[in-house]
DNA sequence: ATGAAAGCGCTAACAG
DNA sequence: CTGTTAGCGCTTTCAT
């Protein structure tokens, strides 16, 4: 390995002026700058970040700790964030805490650790409103950009996110205005703070329409295939005579189309089905699905800003991106005649 | 930040001696241990890995670098291998080469800065045969893992990859074995090895069957559904008479099923259709797609247990995981009055 | 069983 | 413009 010492021995300076020149330090004679780096790069140096880090006490280090980075939104997060830091000279560590608690405290001890500058974190949900790691965090004055919605406890870090609550009632108005009126939701579990604001943003949507959000036409579905599925057979089960569905999630809404379809029910003729968070191939999908675009890269990219903020020691404002309506084949009006849909407006 | 001296201080002891009982050196009396081990409890102490590795020369860190970490099963292979590097007490730096060769090797130039110990390659395809970059890592010893299929200038380096071009024999076997004789093939871009080796594998399976390639059945396509489609709407403008179509990848397999479907062709009905990667959602696609399953956790977990040998200074050998032929509803028995047919059958 | 000295590779602070 | 000194937080080596 070439040290700077060796730089300094072959061109007959003191290691003051190599390192001097190798950081385009100023005050330095141009032929002693032209002649030392020309060593260097005869002799392949490569600087030791972390023997810079330890005397300035910059790692040039960030680290995301997340509970799945291979899912589809967080990865594309991911990707803007490495790239990012990249430009700006740092690099990022990834952690994954598979949605457990203690694996995540693990995750976030290594990250302090290693001295990161500032740390991206999807917090796993918890039921316990304390968490002891995360003020531990505050405390040490780690920089945190918190990435989704925030659950109680992370309260004191800034946040990026797409909002949830608006983007579900554009769906849910969507709907509306192809005159459905019995709108069924499939909702994701009660612990996921995302899961409560599309719901939320469904029951305000209706809310404002002038309906009562209706027990019976809400599902309990969780995050996945199976789940959406199982749900839509409850649905069916119990005869909830809805003209729409709207679920939390596209795989929520896959599940669903799946066993809508297997009934011999065509979308969106005899119901319409819409989605959430326009995963890849929701587009392709066997009715191409009404969805909500999440501004994956733009969270990634926001979440950057805000942590650059940070590090300059500047106040950061946490940030809700607007996410879009993107209609496609899976929606369509109301069936006219529909009994329910002139019940409601009777 | 507390360090080693304070809790020294507090406990009346030399810092080697703390040093030792946080590292669970021997020769510590059971008292002093409890003691320093409490106080450093107490005021929260955590180690500097940097400093410890600055002294030890073990940075414990791991680097992967890929063109893009967002892709279905590069972030599939990233979550398995940040989490066996946790487990096995590494930190996982990501870096983005975004398809772009000086990007890659400034990525390559921070990884060495960053003094890791080992490295996981998804290599940029180059044109041009030499990398200098690459003999740099090889001569600073930098332990290399590549990761998918192996281009000439990664040679020296030990790989693990799916075994694409028997996997892609397969499915082209199926095909046969379903009575389809013309089959044509949506080839992938000429530069990447591994769109060749599925090419290949179809070459090969067709030969086996003592059938020869038909260049007039064989259409280059890329990676895009874009691509996909525009391919298949050059095969059918060309009349080109074919029962079965082979895709070098589900992406491009589904550009062709729109572009089929949208022809009024049913699907298997009038002709199969076969993917290759089982990318998320092929199984929910508008028709289900038949494909190949890629072992993407496993080719993680192959991939760190070749690191770990190489860490260890062990000899590691390259590996070919099988991947799985998945039948699903896209591809059948080939229609058997068809001209084609007959006609390969005279 | 514990401590003192030295140094990993680099740079801040000060001197000349 | 260039060099000297000191030290970041830790551990290796050698002494006691």
């Amino acid at each position: 390995m070439v040290r700077l010492v060796d730089i300094a021995r072959q061109a007959g300076v003191s290691v003051m002026t190599v390192s001097r020149v190798l950081r385009d330090a100023p005050d330095i004679a141009a032929s002693t700058k032209a002649r030392v780096q020309s060593i260097a790069q005869q002799l392949g140096y490569v600087p030791d970040v972390m023997a810079q880090a330890m005397r300035t006490r910059n790692t040039r280090l960030l680290a995301i700790v997340a509970p799945d980075t291979s899912d589809p939104v967080t990865s594309r997060i991911v990707l803007a964030l490495a790239e990012r830091a990249h430009d700006l000279g740092y690099d990022l560590l990834v952690s994954q805490s598979r949605h457990q608690i203690d694996r995540e405290e693990a995750c976030l001890r290594r990250v302090l650790a290693r001295r990161v500058e500032g740390l991206f974190l999807c917090p796993i949900p918890r039921l316990d409103p304390s968490a002891p790691i995360y003020l531990e965090l505050k405390q040490r004055g780690v920089r945190v950009v918190a990435l989704g919605p925030k659950p109680p406890f992370c309260e004191p870090f800034v946040s990026v996110q797409a909002d949830d609550a608006l983007a579900s009632s554009k769906v849910t108005r969507h709907l509306l205005a192809l005159g459905h009126r019995r709108i069924a939701f499939l909702a994701g579990p009660s612990t996921s703070p995302a899961a409560q604001s599309r719901f939320e943003g469904y029951r305000r949507a209706l809310r404002e329409a002038g309906l009562e959000t209706d027990d019976r036409l809400v599902f309990r579905a969780g995050e996945t295939v199976e789940e959406g599925a199982r749900a839509t057979v409850q649905l069916i089960d119990e005869r909830a005579t809805a003209t729409a569905i709207q679920a939390v999630s596209d795989l929520v809404a896959m599940g669903a189309a799946r066993v809508l379809l297997d009934q011999g029910l065509r979308l969106p003729h005899d119901v319409s089905l819409a989605g959430y968070g326009n995963i890849p191939f929701s587009e392709v999908f066997r009715v191409p699905l009404t969805t909500v675009r999440q501004p994956k890269y733009q969270l990634g990219l926001a979440a950057m800003t805000c942590m650059q903020a940070l590090l300059l020691g500047a106040p950061a404002s946490s940030h809700q991106l607007p996410a879009e309506l993107v209609i496609r084949a899976s929606t369509g009006p109301a069936p006219p005649g529909d009994v329910s849909t002139a019940r409601c407006h009777g």
